[in-house]
DNA sequence: TGGTTTCCCTTGGAATGCAAGGGGTGAAGG
DNA sequence: CCTTCACCCCTTGCATTCCAAGGGAAACCA
C-alpha cells in the first residue's frame, strides 16, 4: 500500500524552508529534497507550492537569490538567507515549539472531571 | 506586555474542535473555553472562526447538533460527536502526530555534512 | 436601569497550498 | 546520433481556511 499524501498545515511551511537554508545557499529542487529526506518522506513540498513560496519570501527580503550552477552543472536560482531571515527562522522556531506544545497539551487532555485513572 | 495572539496553522482547529467533545456535547462557547484552558491561552479561538468550523464539521456529519440549555441557562447549541466523528478524531490525532514528528525533525536537524558535534 | 457576560451568527478579504499544466538543459545509454 | 531520464524553473486557477469586524439576544447583577 502507497504511502498517503500528507498536506501541509498552512503557515508551517516557511519555516522548514528557512531552516533548509541554514547552512548556506541552496537551490529549489535542493531544498524540496532536504525537506524529504530530513522528514523521513512524511513531508513533499509541490513544485507549485514550493516557488510561490520562495517568490513570496524574496519578496519580503528573508531571502536574497541569485543565478548559478547546481552540482550536476545545471542552471540553477540559489537561495540564502538575509539578515532578516535569520531572526525570522528564530521567530518562527519559537512559534512552532510554542505552537506544536499547545495543540499536543490539548490534544493529550484527559478527562476533565475523572482525570487520568478513568474506568 | 501583552501575550501577542498565535494565528492558527490553518487545517489544525478540527481535530482540536473533535477533541472538545470526546466526553460529551459541548455548545460552541465551551468549545472556546476548553481549548483556551487546555493549551494554556496559547491557542485562542476566534468566533468567526469557530461558528463555520463548526458548521462545516456539522455538514461533513461529524458532528450532530441540537439546541439546549447552558449552565448558565441560556439557550445554546450543543454538538456531539457522530460515529463518523470518533473515526476522524482518531486518525487526526494520528496525522497530527506524524506531522508534528516530521517537521520537528527537520527543524532539529544539525549540520548535514559536520554531524551533531560540529566546531 | 444599565452594564457585563454568555451565547449565536454573517460577510468580506487575505493568505496559502494543490493540481495541472509548460519549458529548458545536461548526462547517460542504446 | 538521438532518445530518455533526471534535474530545475515557472504560472494559472481553484479550494480552503482563517481573521477582522461587524450584529443580535437573553440572563444576571449592581
Amino acid at each position: 500500500m502507497p504511502k498517503e499524501k500528507l498536506e501541509f498545515f498552512r503557515g508551517t511551511l516557511d519555516v522548514l524552508i528557512l531552516k533548509a537554508l541554514v547552512w548556506g545557499p541552496q537551490h529549489g529542487y535542493a531544498i524540496t529534497t532536504f525537506i524529504r529526506e530530513h522528514s523521513g518522506s512524511v513531508l513533499l513540498v509541490e513544485e507549485g507550492t514550493l516557488y510561490p513560496a520562495l517568490w513570496r519570501l524574496e519578496n519580503k527580503k528573508l531571502l536574497a537569490a541569485e543565478w548559478g550552477l547546481s552540482e550536476n552543472n545545471r542552471k540553477a536560482k540559489f537561495y540564502r538567507l538575509t539578515a532578516a531571515g535569520k531572526k525570522q527562522l528564530r521567530e518562527e522556531l519559537a512559534t512552532w515549539e510554542a505552537y506544536a506544545a499547545a495543540v499536543s497539551k490539548v490534544l493529550s487532555a484527559t478527562h476533565p472531571v475523572l482525570g487520568e485513572g478513568q474506568a
